[in-house]
DNA sequence: CTCCTATGAAACGATACGTTTCGTTATATA
DNA sequence: TATATAACGAAACGTATCGTTTCATAGGAG
């Protein structure tokens, strides 16, 4: 009674006016971010990241539509550093984009991120629309590996750099929603190698 | 109330003996089958697969863990016709398979089940772990192509079989979840001759 | 005839969703 | 200064689906 009367501290994030609050808003991304590296897809629901950011739902649900929204930002939040390292080879590049995509997908649990949205997607219209968009953004990216090798005179000049793209990012997808993202180098440069350079005896 | 005393019609399944009825197997089966086929994943649920199949929810959580597990049974009754058909050159058997798969998936449904199955495990482990069996065993189906292609001379002896299978399953399984299964011959030939002969000049 | 199990209707508790209400805060505007 | 506007968070709400339990009924097995 008597402490509660007198002095009871009350630290939670009150309004700042007419205008979003930033502190609100970092909040609520950390703490999606802290569930989905912590609990994983399983026990991410917008009633824990609201307690745990300590704000309320209906602050949440007046920035972000829902759940996918929200974990795509903080997706987004996640950007590597850049993994286009220009090695000089397709197949160097090749293997510098698988290392760099498995490291980042593993270590800062962005992976666990994303094959959320990629799983959300198949059911919600909104996600898809993102995810299509995103995908065809790195389809682009990871084309340009490609379109280098072909004007460097390394590649043949009539291979579809979408298709190679397609591939590539096929079988990082694959490993990932199979949760197989192990990163052995030698394994993946022999990849590498078998897409750029062929099968043929 | 005179009708209703008199005869009203009882057609609901009752039990056949300390047995189970495989007429109520059937029926939750096409049920479900019909629901995905209808509605879509969106409108699929244990309740509806129920009230269609005029099963109780107990029966079903009976026979089947839960709505992963009976979808995985639904996607096993949809088998197409063998996809291996050996026409005698790697890229062929690569076509052949690129066009088998995806016609299965477009015409029967079964990429809609396949699209809900690979999103349910990325939070379900118990769809994980059966995802992951099936795609382990597709990978030794699909390795086969390839280990064909070695035996008789027609690929180096050095290539990796597996990546070779995750190479092709992502491109589908990407193609899949992405919405993109088009048929284009052109296309798939050309992902098939890339695969097999190589990117190099 | 007496177990044992299957079947399905109904209702249940639990969980998460998305929304509404309400009191509080502070900026922006008149 | 006075008022309108808008963000914030707590609490409670209604809805939906989940997976389970209870119950009455059915028929084969021993």
């Amino acid at each position: 009674m008597t402490e509660l009367a007198a002095d009871d501290i009350d630290d939670r994030r009150r309004s700042i006016g007419a205008r979003r609050n930033p502190e609100t808003e970092r909040a609520i991304l950390e703490a999606a971010e802290a569930i989905m590296a912590e609990e994983g897809i399983a026990g991410f629901s917008i009633e824990a990241v609201a307690k745990r950011a300590r704000a309320g739902k209906p602050t949440i649900y007046k920035w972000w539509p829902g759940k996918t929204a929200l974990l795509l930002d903080v997706y987004h939040r996640q950007k590597p550093a850049s993994v286009h390292l220009d090695t000089g080879s397709v197949e160097g590049d090749v293997f510098a984009f698988l290392t760099g995509v498995f490291a980042h997908w593993g270590d800062t649990g962005a992976g666990q991120v994303f094959r959320f949205i990629v799983a959300e997607a198949q059911r919600d219209a909104a996600a898809e629309a993102s995810l299509a968009d995103y995908a065809a953004e790195r389809r682009i990216q990871s084309g340009e590996i490609f379109q280098r090798g072909i004007d460097r005179g390394e590649l043949a000049p009539d291979i579809d750099v979408g298709i190679c793209a397609d591939l590539l990012a096929g079988f990082i997808w694959k490993r990932l929603l199979t949760g197989r993202i192990e990163r052995d180098p030698e394994e993946l440069r022999k990849v590498a190698r078998q897409m750029v350079r062929g099968l043929l005896a």
